[in-house]
DNA sequence: GCAAAAGTGTTTTCAATACACCCATGG
DNA sequence: CCATGGGTGTATTGAAAACACTTTTGC
C-alpha cells in the first residue's frame, strides 16, 4: 500500500454513551467542558486514540481514567466521520454504548476535582459539545436494538432486580408500555430468573419480589 | 486538545461486502490481489483514507473506481483496530455492507484488466487476504439483523422480483427455510408489494408472478 | 384506614404453523 | 405426458393483548 503518507494521516477518538438506571430512571453519564470551546457545554467521555491501542482498550482505559468505572459492558457502535464535527481540527470518531448497573454507578472517582461528571435521564439531555448529541442519539438507536437481548439487560441487573424495574427499563428505551400482568406473564414464562425469596422493602405500596438471573442463560431475545 | 502530535497518527481504511443475488443464489464481491502480501488471495473492496473526505464519500468513490457500481445501497457495519489485523503498518478499517441487484450486478468496468474481480456463494468464500474473512463475517451477520428491513430487501429487488426469489434470499441469509404457502400469505398480506401481472417465463416449472414494490412504503421490519 | 404500588388468572384475538392438492410451463 | 416448480385454502396451535380484583407495605 502507498497510504502511509500525510494526506492519510488520520486522527480518531473513541466516545463512550455509559448507560444506567438510577431509581427507575435511565441516565447516561455526561462530562462537562471546564474549557473552550464549547466551554460549559456537556460531552461524552472519551480520549483520542494512540496508533498502539485498539478501539476497545482505548475507551475501557478512558473511561477508567475519566469515571473511575469498571468492567463495564460495552458494545462498539458507530464511526463518525463528517468532516466538520469537530471544531477545531478534523477527528474522526468511533462510538461504544455501555452499561453499568446502579450500584457501580456511584464509584466514581473523586480525586479529580477538574473532571465534572454528572448522569443525566435520557430524556432529558443538556447541552452538548460538537457533535455529541447526535451520538448519543445513535447510540440510544443502538440500546434500543439490544436492549431485548437478555445478556445486554444483565448488565443493568446483574445482581437483584424486580419485575417492575424492568418493565420500566424497557418502557423508557424501547418508548412504549406494557401490561404489567402479560410483562411478567411472559418474563417468567423464559424460565431465565429465579425468585430469591426477598423483597424490595422500604418504598411506597405492596414490596416487590427480588428476582436474580439464573447463571448459564443461553443467548437469546425476548420481545 | 493535544491529539495532534506523532503517537496520535493513523491511518484509516474503508471495506465493503457488496452482496447481490445471482440466479437465486446471494453472493458477494471480491477482489484478487495480484500483489504481494497475500498475492492470489482474495480481499473486499477498498481505499485508504484521505484526510478530507468521509468514509461514506471515500468507500462510494473506490467502489465506483474499482468495480464500475454506482448508487448503490450502503450502511456502515464495523471498524476494526486490531493492532496486527493488517500485516504491514497497523490499519484500522471501518467496514460497509453494500447491495446491488442482479442487473447492476453485471455492469462491472472492463476498463482495468489489473483489476480482477468475481462474485462468490456467501457459504463458499475463497481465501482472503487480512482479517478479510472475519470482516464479511461480520458484515453477514450484519445483513443478517438489517435483511429483515423492508428497505434493505428492496435493494436486492428495486424493480420486478418473484416471491420464491425473495424466499430463497431470506432463507440463504437467515439460514433457515420457510413454508411457501405461509411465507405468501404473510408477504402478501403486508400489502407492500403489487402484482405486475407478468411471469417469470422461461424456467423450469410454471412461471412464477412478477411483482413489485409499492411507492412510498414505510419502514417496516418482516420477519 | 387510606394511598400507593405489586401480585395474580382468564378470555379473546391474531399471527404462526402445519399440511395437500391443483396449475402452468418446458421438453 | 411427464417432470418441475408455483399458486392456493383450511384447520390448528400458541403467543400476545385485553382486562379487574386482591394483597402488602408506609404513613
Amino acid at each position: 500500500m502507498d497510504i502511509f503518507t500525510k494526506e492519510y494521516i488520520n486522527y480518531l477518538e473513541s466516545l463512550i454513551t455509559i448507560f444506567t438506571v438510577d431509581k427507575g430512571i435511565v441516565k447516561v453519564l455526561l462530562i462537562r467542558k471546564q474549557t473552550d470551546p464549547y466551554k460549559g457545554y456537556w460531552s461524552l467521555p472519551g480520549d483520542g486514540l494512540k496508533n498502539n491501542e485498539t478501539l476497545e482498550n482505548n475507551i475501557t482505559d478512558a473511561l477508567l481514567d475519566q469515571t473511575g468505572l469498571l468492567n463495564v459492558y460495552i458494545e462498539q457502535c458507530y464511526t463518525f466521520s463528517a468532516l466538520n464535527r469537530n471544531s477545531e481540527e478534523r477527528v474522526i470518531a468511533t462510538s461504544f454504548m455501555g452499561i453499568v448497573d446502579s450500584v457501580s454507578a456511584v464509584i466514581k472517582r473523586q480525586d479529580r476535582p477538574n473532571i465534572i461528571s454528572e448522569w443525566f435521564p435520557i430524556n432529558d439531555i443538556p447541552k452538548m459539545a460538537y457533535d455529541h448529541e447526535a451520538v448519543i442519539k445513535k447510540n440510544i438507536e443502538f440500546l434500543k436494538r439490544k436492549i431485548v437481548n437478555i445478556n445486554t439487560l444483565k448488565a443493568f441487573f446483574p445482581s437483584d432486580f424486580t419485575l417492575p424495574e424492568i418493565q420500566k427499563v424497557y418502557e423508557q428505551i424501547l418508548g412504549k408500555t406494557f401490561d404489567r400482568r402479560n410483562f411478567r406473564k411472559k418474563f417468567v414464562g423464559l424460565n431465565l430468573i429465579e425468585d430469591t425469596n426477598e423483597k424490595n422493602i422500604g418504598f411506597n405500596g405492596r414490596p416487590a419480589k427480588l428476582y436474580k438471573f439464573k447463571e448459564n442463560i443461553k443467548q437469546i431475545d425476548l420481545f
